[in-house]
This record gives structure tokens, sequence and C-alpha cells, in this order.
RNA sequence: GCGGAAGUGGCGGAACUGGCAGACGCGCAGGACUUAGGAUCCUGUGGCCGAAAGGCCGUGGGGGUUCAACUCCCUCCUUCCGCACCA
């Protein structure tokens, strides 16, 4: 028999012995961890000065269908972080709740015939099952679901706060219309410019009365506070807050309609400079002035006919962008305040009435669009500004506009002629407003934030209307208006709350004489937008929350999310964030220090979803492996901010890894047990435990550096297996090393695990003998004495091709590196009649030889 | 069109500040133990040539800087994401 067979033989025969002990049963386990945790109050987290917080938050989810590894990769790492934080002796807030109200809920209600509560109430106990299943370390206590009057009366309230300081204001505004529905449609249900259910009926535009928050107030403060942002939010996130707000400094200029007296049609652009450059003024299809316009023109009739075809065109968002250039004259004509020359006024369908004033001046000398524009339709050229260097412009001979703003002079400017386009944009605005016809201007992308929606499951807007007091807000001693829970859905007609007498019917808070409520409900992202505020007080039931308590725990340390939240959710909240402070409850500016954007988690090459039925269940996993095991996998298989392709194979590794580790711990508990108390010193060490000592705290330095810096999560998980399998090829370990050695590496593998398998961690803890549980201990110290190598390997290379390593003590002279590098037999073949030219040689690391 | 991210074995991925490309895991191949194995353990596994020693090639393509490039520079290609006629 050979030494190897005699080896495994025995292995056998220890591990038969033990074979009780060795089998690793997650359901037991994790079951088993979780009723203690439970029992303890474990991740409960109070108000503490006299600890370091931290508050570590993933996005509260949405409570529909199955839960399934894409959202439990969420939760997975912000539970990783929680555990180490706490480890390293932070007091930490980790919460959870739902956010639980939304158009799905009423469509599936609608569809079931069954209430939306109920749908979400079942939601919610679903999914919450399924995070106590994962054993998530949330403190429950503080568990929100936006839902319930306890928590919406919060929205209503802040709604009330920002009416009274015109934060809140109504007015008329376009809605998405399905005609076939005969309902108001959200955009996500609007799809190629037609209804979701209807994809042959193009959706219709239709003007109502809505609330909107004045976030445009707060446009300048959000993109600037973008720059704090940046030390711990994704670039790609601020890049996108920043072009959503999207900040444009330019000019307005008003221009005067000819045979309309006192019309003026008002121009927003960013370079005045080119105006002596106009020759034409364009209006988007939908311009206020349209209809006076085009009154009385020689072609009215037909040119009415052609907006009302633009304004239909203008739904599809589609191919906006790729559409061809289409307009017409409108037989009328606009005076340049500057020149004087007159200007043709057309209609453009790529002029947008959302934008700056709804009407620009066409200078297609330098402006591209302007540029096709008038080529299309023959419409003179001019050039105004002349290139620093170069050929100068022709008119006739240009291809595309000359918008290079940076470098020119002006031409054919009168009085401004000579000057750069920077001098003359600000003389040029300055002369605007001292003669009364413009003024610089600076407008944002950003709009206000429309908030109405004409569902049922939402936060109903706490105001009604009385024939003799007109809007008259809620008092607050009767907030919370609660949403009415027998309300007819069907998908048909407008509001769903105008069909139910008993709450529309309220008498007038001022006159007492007879109101109705307003029945459109808030944009749920009103209920995202502080419910991590709650949390900090959730049950407060005077106030959203204690201010002092938010002062504790505010601003949260770490947010963690879906990228498809960069813009809205985290623009709404940051903005809700500032109104709070100018209403003096919070005494920051920005809610979130860093913000962290996991990818997806996709299988088969698409993001899992129910309705392309390729979705992992959480619950599946937990049953089949284990949930120490998905959540491993999920921080094993890709780093956690690219998307993770799920695969069914792959993650039997993990359960197989843990199964490793169950089984060495469980063969070597007892012994190990047995050398408590004992310093594994390396004084007295032999070779193979220093070996082994050097692996456990190299893994421990550069794990501990994955949590800190990286969150390269994926690389711990290596390097702990890495570890392992040292640890295995050490066996038999009572042969080559003293339980005091073991001792020290099994320690520190249980707890380098526990943040992202608590549960094995626990109970591989519980193995070694300590009778409290992992939330009275420590994340260990990385000892750098018993890191240090003293022998290393260093590549000697010969015209930068690695020839030979060899093992050399640590911390050799250069030369004597280099010496040792020339000694060896391949290099010397190598140099071997040819001429050394140089020498690299880069401490225990490298040696180069170039030779000739 | 603009902005951003990325491209490494059969697959997921590693390589920290320019210093051994492919750690770790999956898969695959061979073996051990087995009544059996979809359990467990061991060995091998980028490609080509070679019995081996070893050699050559290799990180999307091309070029460059360097003793040395996945890493830096130029250029092109591809994929994904965001914005999309923003005046």
């Amino acid at each position: 028999m050979t030494q190897r067979k005699e080896k495994g033989q025995k292995r056998k025969r220890e591990m038969a012995e033990q074979e009780l002990q060795t089998i690793y049963d997650p359901q037991a386990i994790e079951a088993k961890w979780q009723k203690r945790w439970e029992e303890t109050g474990e991740f409960h987290a109070d108000v503490d000065p006299a600890r370091p917080k931290y508050y570590v938050l993933e996005m509260l989810p949405y409570p529909s269908g199955t839960m399934h590894m894409g959202h439990m990769r969420n939760y997975t790492i912000g539970d990783a972080v929680a555990r180490y934080k706490r480890m390293r002796g932070f007091n930490v807030l980790h919460p959870m709740g739902w956010d639980a109200f939304g158009l799905p809920a009423e469509n599936a209600a609608i569809q079931r015939g069954i209430h939306p509560r109920e749908w979400t109430l079942t939601n919610i106990a679903s999914f919450k099952r399924v995070c106590r299943r994962f054993g998530f370390s949330y403190d429950w206590r503080r568990e929100i679901s936006t839902c319930e009057p306890e928590y919406y009366r919060w929205n209503q309230w802040f709604f009330l706060r920002m009416l009274e300081r015109g934060i809140a204001y109504r007015k008329r505004s376009r809605v998405n219309w399905c005609p076939k529905c005969a309902t108001v449609l959200a955009n996500e249900q609007v799809v190629n410019g037609c209804c979701w259910r209807h994809e042959d009926t193009p959706v219709e535009a239709k003007e109502i009365e809505q609330w909107f928050l004045r976030t445009t107030q707060y446009a300048d403060e959000l993109l600037d506070c973008l720059n704090k942002l940046e030390a711990g939010w994704p670039d790609r996130v601020l890049t996108m807050q920043r072009n959503w707000i999207g900040k444009s400094r330019g000019a307005r200029v008003r221009f005067a309609v000819e045979g309309l007296s006192g019309e003026t049609i008002e121009v927003f652009t960013t370079r005045i400079d080119t105006i002596y450059g106009a020759t034409a003024v364009i209006l988007a299809p939908s311009h206020t002035l349209m209809g006076k316009l085009l009154e009385g023109s020689s072609q009215q009739a037909p040119n009415e006919e052609r907006v009302a075809q633009m304004r239909r065109m203008s739904v599809k968002m589609e191919d906006i962008a790729t559409a061809e250039k289409e307009g017409f004259f409108t037989g009328r004509y606009a005076v340049n305040p500057f020149s004087g020359e007159k200007l043709p006024i057309w209609v453009g369908n790529f002029v947008l009435m959302e934008y700056g004033t709804g009407a620009v001046m066409c200078v297609p000398a330098h402006d591209q669009r302007d540029f096709e524009f008038c080529k299309k339709y023959k419409l003179p050229i001019r050039v105004v500004v002349q290139p620093l260097a170069g050929e100068p412009l022709f008119a006739e001979m240009m291809d595309h506009a000359f918008d290079e703003h940076m470098e020119g002079k002006l031409v054919e400017s009168g009085p401004y002629n000579g000057m750069s386009p920077a001098a003359a944009i600000e003389k040029m605005a300055a002369e605007a407003e001292a003669r009364g016809f413009g003024q610089a201007e600076t407008i944002f992308r950003l709009k206000d934030w429309g908030i109405s929606r004409q569902r049922y499951w939402g936060t109903p807007i706490p105001v009604m209307y009385c024939e003799q007091c007109g809007m008259v807000p809620v008092p607050d001693d009767q907030l919370p208006v609660v949403l009415p829970s027998n309300v007819k859905l069907t998908g048909q007609g407008q509001s769903p709350l105008a069909s139910d007498p008993a709450f529309v019917n309220v008498k007038c808070a001022k006159c007492g004489g007879a109101a109705r409520r307003e029945t459109d409900t808030m944009d749920t992202f009103m209920d995202s937008s502080w419910y991590f505020y709650r949390y900090a007080d959730a049950h407060n039931d005077s106030a959203p929350f204690d201010p002092a308590v938010v002062r504790y725990w505010f601003p949260i340390d770490q947010y963690i999310g879906g990228i498809v939240h960069a813009i809205l959710h985290l623009l709404y909240s940051r903005f809700f964030c500032k109104v709070m402070r100018d209403l003096g409850l919070v005494n920051h500016d920005e809610p979130i220090a860093r913000l962290f954007t996991q990818g997806l988690v996709l299988k088969g090459g698409t993001a899992m979803s129910k309705s392309k039925g390729n979705v992992v269940g959480a619950e599946d996993m937990a049953q089949k492996f284990g949930c120490d095991t998905g959540r491993l996998y999920t921080l094993f298989a890709a780093p956690p901010e690219k998307d993770l392709e799920w695969n069914d194979q792959s993650i039997e590794g993990c359960s197989r890894f843990l199964n490793r580790v169950f089984r060495t711990f469980s063969r070597h508990a007892v012994w190990v047990r047995g050398a408590a108390g004992r310093k594994a010193d390396l004084a007295s060490a032999t070779e193979k435990e220093k070996a082994l000592l050097r692996k456990t705290h190299e893994t421990l330095r550069r794990v501990t550096q994955d949590f800190e810096a990286r969150w390269h999560f994926n690389t711990s998980v290596a390097l702990i297996m890495e570890l392992m399998n040292e640890v295995q090829a050490a066996e038999p370990l009572r042969e080559n090393c003293r339980p005091e050695v073991a001792r020290e590496v099994f320690e520190i593998t249980a707890l380098m695990l526990a943040p992202m398998a608590p549960h094995l961690g626990e109970e591989l803890w519980e193995m070694l003998g300590h009778g409290e549980g992992l939330g009275k201990a420590n994340w260990p110290a990385y000892k750098p004495e018993l890191a240090a190598e003293e022998q290393v390997e260093i590549v000697a290379q010969v015209n930068g091709r690695v020839r030979a390593k060899l093992v050399v003590e640590a911390g050799l002279s250069e030369e004597e590196l280099y010496q040792r590098a020339l000694a060896h037999p391949r290099v010397a073949d190598q140099i071997d009649g040819k001429r050394v030219v140089k020498k690299i040689v880069v401490p225990n690391k490298l040696v180069n030889i170039v030779v000739k």
C-alpha cells in the first residue's frame, strides 16, 4: 500500500468516528440560531451616545410575488456589513420595512378580485418570512409598512407642512389618458405611446389639476450638494443626477410679433452671442401663442391641422430623437430686438414645450439642429462667429454647424463684432436687460415633482374643496385621512376614491359647510422619500420622529440598493431632507453619506423576474442548501457592484465548502477546546505551525481590507477557502501542530465567516467552546508579526521572462538578490555568452537581468 | 448623437501602487474509497510543440511607452447601462 493510500484510510477511519457530528445540517443550525437571536434581541439597537453608531440600510422592497435571489443579494451585502460593523464595536442600526403602496397591487387586486390590502399583506407576510428564514440581522421592532395609517399620516403631515410653505401647489398639467380604459395611465403604463392594455390605442394627453412639489426651488442646492457626496457615492449616480437636474446658463430674449401688438415670443438661449445669426424663430407645436398666430393667416385651416398632427406625433417618446425634423411657416414674423431684422416664425416638431420657453431662435450656422432644419426648408444661413484658427467659414460651404463657442470671434454682429463669444454672452444679456427685452437666466431640466395619482392604493392627499372657502387643508388633528377600504376598483374612470361618497363628502374644516375631499392619492415615491427617518423612531405617534433620535443616527452611513433608483428615489429623498432641514426637523443637508449600488442577479442573461420565469426563489434556495450557502454564493460569485449570472451548479461549490468547514471543525472540536486559554506563541512554533499561522493572519489581513475598503467579498470568500485548503493539507492536524495553534486558526476562520455565513459562524464558534455567541465577539486583530514572512519567493527574469523562482530569506539586499539570481543555473544558462546591460532588482519580489 | 461602465481559459471570476496572468470556485479528465455514488478524498486542467526537460504564443484588434503592461498612452472594434432634438 502506498503512503497516500494509508493516509486516506486513516482519515476515513477518523471521519467515521465522528460521523454523527460530521453531518452539516443547515436547516437545524439555522433554525437554532435564528431562535436564539430572537430570544436575546440580538440585533436590537437603541440610541447610545457612548458608542459610535453605524446606520446601514438596504432599499426597502416592494412586496410583490415571491422573493428571489436578486432581493437576497441586496440584503446579504447589507447584512454582511452590518454584522462586520457590530463585531467592530459599532452600535448598528439595521432596519427593514415595506414599500407597500403602489399600482401593481391595485392591478393584481383588480385581476384577482381581492382587495389590494389583502394582496399586499399576504406578500409582506411572505417577504418577512423569507427575510427571517435568511437570518438577516434586522431590528424588527422598527419594521414599517407604508400602507398603514400610522405611517402614511406622516406623509400627509409633511404634505401639509409643504403646503404651508408654498412648496406644495396645484396646477393644470397633462396626464396620459387611455380612451378605451377611460382612465389615467401612469407613465410606466404607456408603452410605445400606447396603452399597455390596448397596444393599438394611442395615449391621449389630457389636462387636469394636479398637485406638485416645488423641487425646482432646491435645484441649485440639489446640484451643488452632489459635490459633497463625491467621496461616498458612485460617479455614475452623481452624473445621472447632474444630468437630470440639467442646469443651463443662458438668457431669455423677447421677440415682438409683427401685426400682433403687445404679443411677444420668449426665447431661451445659451448662445445669445449668436443672435445676429438668427434667421427664424421656431415654436413648439403646443406653444400657447399658437392659436393667435395662426388666426387670420391665409393658411389657417391647414396649419391648424398640421399643428394637431405634430402634437399627436410628439407622444411617441421612442423615436423623438431620431425623428426627421418637420416644420412649417406660420405666415407671421418676429422682430430681432438686437438687429431689428424681421424673422419668419415657424413651428418645429423638435422644439419642446416642456423645456425653456417652448420657443427657440433659429441660428443655423451655430446650432446643428437649426442647421438641419434650415437646410431642409431652405432658410438662409448666416455665419456670425468665425473660428480663430483655420479658414474662415462661408455659409454655402458648411456641412454642419460651427458650435465650438470657445474658439471664435463675432462678425456681422453690429457693435459686438470682434468680441469673444464668452464676452458677448455677458454684454448682450446686460444690454437686453437694460433695454427691457430680456435678461440672463439659468434654467433647469429638473421639473417640479407631480405627486397626484388618480389611483386608489396610495396616501390620500389631505385637502378638501369647499364651495365657500375653496381649497382647505385638513387640520393636523384630523390626520390621518384614512384610505377607505370599501372602494370598488374597476380600472375605469378617474380616481377610484371619487366613487365613494362616504369618503368624498365632508364638512369643511373652516366653515363647516359642504366640502369634497381631494380624491387623488400621492405618488408612492413620497412614501420612500423619508422612510429611513421613520426607522429611527418607528412608533412615535405625535411626530414623524423625534429630532434628537434622528440626530444620533443620521446621516445614513451606508445605503445599499439597485442602480434603478439612481435618479428619482434618491433625488426625492435628498429633496425631502432639505425640506425637513428648513422645517427645523433635521440638522444635516444630505441624508445619505455613502451609497452602494449592487449589480443585478441574472439568469439566462436577464434580470430575474416572475414574468420571464427565470427566478430562483429564496425559500427554495434556503430549503435546498441552507441560507448560509445562498448568502455565501451571492457574495462569492461576483464582486457586489457587478451583475451576477446565477449558476445552479456553481452554488454547489459553496455548499461543499461550508460542509468541509463544518466537518473539519467537528473533527477537531474536542481536541481544540482542550487548548482554551493557551496562546499560540511563535517562538516555539514548528515550521508547519508557523506556516499555518502565517496563512491565517495573512488571510485575516486581506479579508479585513476587503471589508474596510473594497467590499470585494468574492475575494474574501476565496481567501478563506484557500485557508481551509491549507488546513486540510496540514492534516493530520493533530500530528502536525499543537491544539493552541489549531485553535487560533479555527477561531479566526469562524470569525471571518461570521458576517457572510452567520449561522454556521455561530455554530463553529460554539463548537470551539465559546459559551457566549458572536454578539459578544470582536473582529480579530491581525498580528503583523505572525503574518511576516521569513522567506520569500523571488522571480528571476532574463529580458523580462521568468526563468527561475528562488526562495530566499526575506529582506536581502539588492546586490545579494542579484547574485543569488545570477547563480541560478537556469539564469546562468540564459546569460551565458551575453553581455549584461541592465539589472533591475525589486526587493523581496523580483530580479530582472537584461542582456544583449 | 452625448455620457458612463466593461471586454481575461469551456464558465463565474482573481491579479491591491507597472513586477510570476488565470488565485478561488464551477465544469471537465483521471484515480482512491465503495454494493453503489449525483457523497467524500487525491491528481491534472489557457493554447500549441515536446516522451520529458523545456520552448513558443496568450488578457477584444492594431500601435506606442517601459528592463517589465490585464494595468499607462494613442487608435479602432464590440457589449451593456443611462440620457436622448435640453435650445
